[in-house]
Formats: structure tokens, C-alpha cells, sequence
DNA sequence: GCGATCAGGT
DNA sequence: CACACCTGATCGC
């Protein structure tokens, strides 16, 4: 259960994805997506009230959430007070209410730091951030090869995909559906009337062969072989069902190097699925941005904040000394990888600046801003210091100490449960995807959310140099290949060149087999063109959709018989399979998926092709500069009194930056 | 009736 | 294990 409670001691008059509480006083609120735990209050009668009574007060959220959230009527009322902020687009927020000062916020540094996801775009700059895409591709790889193997036995073998969230899973079924032709039946998509890409992937016919569709009994209906929909048969013909339930891979798993695809009973698979990061994805990013500490938000039930402070303090710069260090974070950077210097992308640079970055923090009147983002009038006003350091909140102070202080206070404050608010079927309407949040009141133009990388080929995959694979290790099989006693996997061997159908998983059950393996030979052999795509929307969201990557699609047989024992297709992507495949010879360079410059980078179209919020001034590489600094040292980002902007940013001080050529009204 | 909370379930 | 829900019961307003 998270303990954070909305509220960051770096910028107390503002609300991260909690709404209620302390979080009512606050000048803005933002909502990194639309999962009801990140929601809590926002439809609270007492917020709405609130929000009555204070007309400057807005959320903001990126397009897709907007959309997602506004589709439910219960959050109709938020609809003339949310702005939009596309994702890697860096946005002044000014707080009007402020008599003297203003807070600037990244749109990056959201993007990360809220979600604490890399994004696909900072793959190259992290060292792992290969593999841990990759762990997601193999789990999509995985799923596709299931279902490949069941519907294509006959039109009445079906596939029912249990999902427990009411988004996040899009990128999925549009994967599935692309592939094979075969829209996914779910309850309700009008949620998604505004984003073709993933609406055309998606129908309420019962008539097809993959289901996504909900029901309070659906797990009972399963026993009976009823879908959720309450389909049972086709033509009177009685379906074949099995069930793929996508689920999160622990730490444990993980480090065991599980495999993506778990069989869980006679027609029941579990399929390694995520909407976090895994343990080695936040190692990954942390040595990426050498923070100087960083502050958990979920503690585990069987353990403590100060045992997961002590994973993580390894990975801070406040471990190095007690006294915290701020090094620059030129340095850092170009001591990691030179290289990247050359084929980083825009944001990449930021860091890429030789300068010594002077503790200015230190000494306040150095600075040409003001290092408190809100003037301490305002923050006494609206925030009682008491509050702030009642709450829980995060911190970004230096200190261990008073990081460990935080962190207790931070598990203390974990009283307050969290719950969903919404019934999946109120926001049905207009649900939220995870990692495809933000919608704009205005219809969202939304090539900017999805674009498709059609020109990725599973070639890519295995041309990729293999120093793009360094986490190799990491990536889970995709089939599991040893029983634990509970289970039956399907079974994944590192060699990348035998397709072999394992039995070794199968005891009970039916004894289906379960497995087959791909080599990569086989994968460039008898594909199609479509299935050796990947179709990923180019959602930067991450409320949507994990990003995939390449692809990675390796059909074999696509007529296995799941129930004939003899085989499955099942899909290597053992370490040393998959560096195999990725590492690989030339890949033209327009085909390259994820090395690629900048130019071609396939996942974040963001990075490079979100144009700026019209109206909003973009930030200038100086204070972009500053911000990163401080984001880095951990200080409080920006402040800057007034009279200052007044002269240097009169014109940057447009109130609420809004989208409306990138979003139309509709 | 509604919301909040808790327990319990998948 | 932990997540993102769901249901149902209880309580207070």
C-alpha cells in the first residue's frame, strides 16, 4: 500500500495522485494516471466543493487521462478545470494565486520522477534499460504465442484475458489484434472513442475469438467455461476456453528469472505483466540519475522502510558520505558513457554540460533564483509547516537522517487505506488507461499518443548490437521451464536454435505440453510480416501501455496443439538466446528499433515529436539547466520571486498553458 | 442515500 | 508478494 499521501515537501502547495486531506488545500493537483489507488478523493464531494470555490485551482494530467478520467460522469465536473500536459514536454506551470512567485514543472521531470518508469527514449543512457524493455517484449511475445497456439487450433478455441485493471492493458490487445486479425471483446471502449489506434482493436461483439471482457463472477464462469460475457458456445458449438492472466512478476520471480508464461491449471496461464518497474528498472534509472536519496512510496507488508531504504541507499549518492556530495552532473554522466554525448537525445544533454555545478543551494544568495519554489508567506497561508511535516511526504532533503525520519513518518502515515473509487464500470466510459493517461477537454490529436513503428521488424531485434543487451540476464524466459510444484510452465531453454515442444512442465492436467521454443533462425524463417511486429501504439503514457519495443515474434507453428501434448510453440529468450537475436549483425539503419539515433526512435515519439504546448513558452536551455541541477541535487526546484520574473519572464508567465491546436475542442 | 472504512476476495 | 481492483458489511451523516 503506498504511503505517500500526495504531497512533496519540495513543493507543498501542490497534489500528486492523492486528492483528499491535506491534499484539498492544495494550489494544484496532478494525476499521473487513472488507476483508482491514484485517485482517491478526486471525486469527493469536498473537493468538488472546494474546486467551486477556488476558480484557479486545476489538475493536470496528460491528454490521455484527461480523456480516460472525463469519460466517467462522476468526473464530468473536473472536465473545465484540467489541463493537459503532453509527456516530455517540458511546461511552465504558473500558480496565479501566488503573489510572488511561480513553480515550474517539467513535463519530463513528471513523466519520470511521478511514474519512476524509464522511458524507452532514455534506454541508450541506461546502462540495463535495454533488458528490461525486452523482459516486457518477451512477455508480449509470450502471450502472443499462447494465444497463437490455442485460436488457431480451431474458430472455437478462444482466449479469455483476465484483467484485473481497468487500464493498462491496450497495448496488448492491440498487439493481439494486430496479429491476428482478431478484434478483443471487452465490456465497454467508449473510453476510448477518441484514440483510433486503439479503438480499432477493440469491439463489444462476443463474436471473436480473444475476450477481455469483465464480470464480478468471471473467475466462476471460467470453472463452467463461460466467458465473462456469458458466451459459452459458438454456432452451438461450446468454446474452448483458456485463461491468460496477465500478472505481476515479483522481485522474486524475477530474480529467478521466471519464466513470462506460467501454466496455473488444466486452461489457465499467468503471463508475467507489470504496469511498475521491476527491481533491476529501478536500479537501472537510479544509477541512471544518481539521486541523492530516494524515498520509497510502498512498503511491503513483511518488511520495513528501513529495509527497503537500505536496498536502496546503495544506489544514492548519500551513501557515498555522509555528507552529501553534489557532483556535477556533467561529470557523471560522461563518466558513464561518452557516446552517448553523440546520439543522446534532446533531454539527454541536459546533463551533458561539463559545468561544475556550484552548490548554489547552499548558499541562497548566490542564486539567481530564488530556491523556494513558493514564497514562505504562501506556504504559510496554505500549508502549516506542521503539515508538511506530519504528512509523510517525500522529501528531497540531503540528509540520511532526516530521510530516515521521513520514512518513518512516511510508514506511519499509511493508515489512511486506499481505495478505488470508481467501479471499472462507471469509467467504462471513458476509462483511463494506464500508461496512456491524459486527454485533453479538447480532443486530443492523437497521432501524438500512438504511432505505430511499422518499420520495426523482428530483424531489428536481432541486429541490434549487442551492447544494447548488457542486462541479457535479466529477461525472464518466456516459458517456464521448471515446475514449482504448483504450476506447469512452459519451458524455455537458452538454446536459441531448437524448437522442441517440452513435457517437462505438464503434470497433471491434461498433460498438455506446453512449450516451444523459438530460435531466432526460425523467427526470420515463416513469419509474416505482421506477426513479426510488434504493434505498439506510440503511447507515451504509461498509464496505457508499456512500451514495447521491438519485436520479437516468432511463430512457428502456429497450429500447435496445446491439448495434443506434443507440442506448443514455445519461445526461447533465455539470456543467451535473446542476446543472440538482439545482437546481431546490420540493421539497416532506418529499421533500427532501439539504438537508433534519436531520429528514429521508435518509442518515444514524444521525445522528439510532441511539439511544445502551444502558448506555453518553452522553458530555455538555462532553465532547463537549473532545473536538472536542482532535480539532481535533490534541492527544491525553482523559485523565482516575482520581481525577478517579472522582468526576465513576463512573457513566460501565461497562466495555464493550453493545447488548443493540438487539441480541438470537441 | 451517500460516503468512508474495513474485511475479504480474485 | 503485491497490485488493482471488486464485493459486502458496517458506520456516520
Amino acid at each position: 500500500m503506498s504511503c505517500f499521501e500526495g504531497q512533496m515537501a519540495e513543493y507543498p502547495t501542490i497534489s500528486i495522485d492523492r486528492f483528499d486531506r491535506e491534499n484539498l488545500r492544495a494550489r494544484a493537483y496532478f494525476l499521473s494516471h487513472c488507476h483508482k489507488d491514484h485517485m482517491k478523493g478526486l471525486r469527493a464531494p469536498t473537493l468538488k466543493r472546494r474546486l467551486e470555490c477556488s476558480l484557479k485551482v486545476y489538475l493536470y494530467c496528460s491528454p490521455v487521462t484527461k480523456e480516460l478520467l472525463l469519460t466517467s460522469p462522476r468526473y464530468r465536473f473536473w472536465e473545465k478545470r484540467i489541463i493537459s500536459i503532453e509527456i516530455e514536454t517540458p511546461t511552465q506551470i504558473s500558480l496565479v494565486d501566488e503573489a510572488s512567485g511561480e513553480v515550474f514543472i517539467s513535463g519530463q521531470q513528471w513523466d519520470r520522477l511521478v511514474h519512476g518508469r524509464l522511458q524507452i527514449g532514455k534506454r541508450r543512457s541506461c546502462p540495463n534499460g535495454a533488458s528490461a524493455l525486452r523482459g516486457q517484449e518477451e512477455c508480449l511475445h509470450g502471450i502472443l504465442e499462447l494465444v497463437r497456439s490455442w485460436i488457431t487450433r480451431s474458430p472455437y478455441h478462444v482466449v479469455w484475458l483476465s484483467c484485473k485493471a481497468a487500464y493498462g492493458y491496450e497495448y496488448l490487445f492491440t498487439n493481439l489484434s494486430e496479429e491476428f486479425g482478431v478484434q478483443v471483446h471487452v465490456n465497454k471502449l467508449d473510453m476510448f472513442r477518441n484514440m483510433p489506434d486503439i479503438l480499432h482493436h477493440l469491439t463489444t461483439d462476443r463474436d471473436t475469438q480473444i475476450h477481455a471482457c469483465r464480470h464480478p463472477k468471471a473467475e466462476e464462469y471460467f470453472q463452467w467455461n463461460k466467458l465473462p460475457c456469458g458466451v459459452t458456445s459458438k454456432n452451438r458449438i461450446p468454446l474452448h476456453t483458456i485463461s491468460i492472466k496477465p500478472s505481476t512478476m515479483w522481485f522474486g520471480e524475477r530474480a529467478r528469472k521466471t519464466n513470462v508464461i506460467v501454466r496455473t491449471g488444466e486452461s489457465s496461464y499467468r503471463a508475467c505483466f507489470s504496469f511498475h518497474s521491476s527491481y533491476s528498472e529501478i536500479k537501472d534509472f537510479l544509477s541512471y540519475i544518481y539521486p541523492v536519496n530516494v524515498y520509497p512510496n510502498v512498503i511491503p507488508l513483511g518488511t520495513t522502510m528501513g529495509k527497503v531504504q537500505e536496498i536502496l541507499k546503495p544506489l544514492c549518492r548519500s551513501s557515498q558520505s555522509t555528507e552529501p556530495k553534489y557532483k556535477p552532473l556533467g561529470k557523471l554522466k560522461r563518466a558513464r558513457t561518452i557516446h552517448l554525448d553523440s546520439e543522446e537525445d534532446d533531454d539527454s544533454d541536459l546533463f551533458d554540460d561539463p559545468l561544475p555545478v556550484p552548490l548554489r543551494h547552499k548558499i541562497p544568495n548566490q542564486q539567481t533564483l530564488h530556491p523556494e519554489v513558493f514564497p514562505t508567506t504562501a506556504i504559510s497561508q496554505n500549508q502549516p509547516e506542521k503539515q508538511t511535516e506530519s504528512t509523510g511526504c517525500f522529501r528531497a532533503e540531503s540528509t540520511p537522517t532526516s530521510l530516515w525520519a521521513d520514512f518513518i513518518d512516511c510508514a506511519e502515515s499509511n493508515s489512511e487505506s486506499e481505495e478505488s473509487e470508481i467501479p471499472a464500470s462507471a469509467q467504462g466510459d471513458m476509462g483511463p488507461v494506464p500508461q496512456l493517461q491524459k486527454a485533453d477537454g479538447e480532443v486530443p490529436q492523437w497521432e501524438v499518443f500512438f504511432k505505430r513503428s511499422a518499420d520495426l521488424t523482428d530483424d531489428c531485434l536481432e541486429n541490434l548490437p549487442s551492447s544494447t543487451e548488457a542486462g541479457g540476464s535479466q529477461s525472464p524466459k518466456l516459458f517456464s521451464d521448471s515446475s514449482d510444484g504448483e504450476s506447469t510452465h512452459i519451458s524455455s531453454q537458452t538454446s536459441s536454435q531448437s524448437t522442441h515442444i517440452s513435457e517437462q512442465g505438464s503434470q497433471g492436467w491434461d498433460s498438455q505440453s506446453d512449450t516451444v521454443l523459438l530460435s531466432s533462425q526460425e523467427r526470420n524463417g515463416g513469419m509474416t510480416s505482421s506477426s513479426r511486429r510488434v504493434y505498439r501504439p506510440g503511447i507515451n503514457d504509461n498509464t496505457l501501455a508499456p512500451q514495447m519495443e521491438q519485436n520479437v515474434l516468432c511463430p512457428k507453428d502456429t497450429y500447435s496443439d496445446l491439448k495434443s501434448r506434443d507440442q506448443d510453440v514455445s519461445i526461447g529468450s533465455s539470456a543467451g538466446e535473446t542476446t543472440a537475436l538482439s545482437s546481431g549483425k546490420h540493421v539497416p539503419q532506418e529499421k533500427r528499433p532501439l539504438t537508433l539515433s534519436s531520429s528514429t526512435d521508435s518509442q518515444s515519439s514524444s521525445d522528439f515529436e510532441i511539439p511544445a504546448t502551444p502558448e506555453a513558452e518553452l522553458p530555455t536551455r538555462e532553465h532547463l539547466q537549473y532545473f536538472y541541477e536542482k532535480l539532481a541535487t535533490g534541492e527544491r526546484i525553482v523559485v523565482e520571486k516575482r520581481k525577478s520574473s517579472l522582468h526576465s519572464r513576463a512573457t513566460t508567465k501565461k497562466p495555464i498553458p493550453r493545447d488548443n491546436s493540438q487539441n480541438p475542442n470537441r
